[in-house]
DNA sequence: AAACATTTGTCCGTATGTATA
DNA sequence: ATATACATACGGACAAATGTT
């Protein structure tokens, strides 16, 4: 209900932009509760711009579905289940598993090293007990994969998707990421799949790598 | 009769929608071309509309991958190339074998049942040299098979991507569609591996089901 | 370099509709 | 059933930004 009132002010952005990367900020972390309502003229005042832009913002995050309108009636926050899971991770390992099938017909020597030097960066950091910046490897890792792809809707799709999981960790699992190193073997064996330009493999592995995570969640939850 | 209480309001649809519905067709049919310089004032005028829903529809056109705006300078119609076949097709079979796969665990006999009769009338469609409606029970099958699979993310992504691929076909093919009865046995086949609940066969013929048309259209036009 | 023309971005007042009393 | 409150939808004017002369 309360909306923060301290936010920093990048200004260098449109008004829209301003309004909807802060907007959706602050749904995925879930200072916008899930279910709650939304008034545009309290978040323009908020954030200081007119209600176009507000309006603009709130259209776009309405895409993304993380908002939902009632056109004339209302504007919420989307709801978000312990279920959802099991709707979010199928289609991303789909996609991602396309990815890594696609990139692994025409990845270079040179793009399979530096997927090797991200990836022990990654083990590293989890050794280390930093989950913050193994996480940041681990996006550097797969959205390399989706670069050399060369698909924006695969693109799209997939951040759209992540950006849903994201929010569902902030809001069910307080963001609390338990590291396993089961991640950094299914990245080797990608790895080596494109090496020996195996696509099947590769896809295979990739989608293993991210419906492993869904059902570590979901078990964790239930 | 019995009129549906949870009916959402039979709305009049408001300008934006009005807006976008006109923008995508005329995109989609190839009314405005591809690379077209886009006015929203000019549009506002021919609708008899504002530029306030204009922009919004404009918005959510850009979202889709229609129309891209350059801020501040100028909005256009996106660029359409013949290998963008390539990066359309992919990820739609990806999905809607995704959707396969999980409605094959949970499809009914009612249901097979259903899209059995679907099938026959796009047979029949076929035979009697009918491709409008060959196409309307081939949409009809499919979206059935999404209903089941039950995922808005696979819906809204699968939905995006063939307005992409009906855009392609429009201004490449004229919309000139060469019929096979080749889809009508795949259909048969993954009904087949429904009633097995053999939910990898009937993934894997599902994404042949969309990767032989992306094939068959991107010889035609080499 | 600066003023201009053009197009998009923003503001805010008002109309429209929806829900509630 | 009607009136009223309220939030969104829309319209039109103005501001800002970009490219050009």
């Amino acid at each position: 209900m309360p909306i923060p009132k301290n936010y920093s002010s990048p200004t260098r952005l449109s008004a829209k932009k301003k309004a909807f990367n802060q907007l959706q900020r602050w749904i995925i972390d879930g200072t916008l509760e899930p279910g709650e309502k939304l008034y545009d003229s309290e978040l323009a005042e908020t954030l200081g711009i007119s209600r176009t832009p507000i309006r603009e913002a709130i259209q776009l995050l309405e895409v993304q579905g993380f908002i939902e309108t009632f056109p004339g009636r209302e504007t919420r926050i989307t709801m978000i289940k312990k279920k959802d899971v099991l709707k979010l991770y199928p289609p991303l390992a789909s996609l991602q598993a396309l990815a890594a099938d696609e990139a692994s017909k025409i990845i270079t020597l040179e793009q399979v090293e530096t997927l090797k030097a991200v990836n022990q960066k990654y083990e590293e950091a989890i050794k280390n007990g930093q989950p913050f910046d193994a996480m940041t490897f681990d996006e550097h890792y797969h959205s390399f994969i989706l670069k050399i792809a060369d698909n924006p809707y695969i693109d799209r799709f997939s951040s759209t998707l992540q950006l849903h999981i994201r929010r569902f960790k902030y809001v069910f699992l307080k963001n609390d990421l338990t590291l396993k190193s089961d991640s950094v073997k299914e990245h080797a064996a990608i790895i080596k799949a494109f090496t020996d330009h195996n696509s099947k493999l590769a896809a295979s592995v990739m989608s293993q790598n991210w419906l492993r995570p869904m059902n570590e969640v979901y078990h964790l939850l239930k």
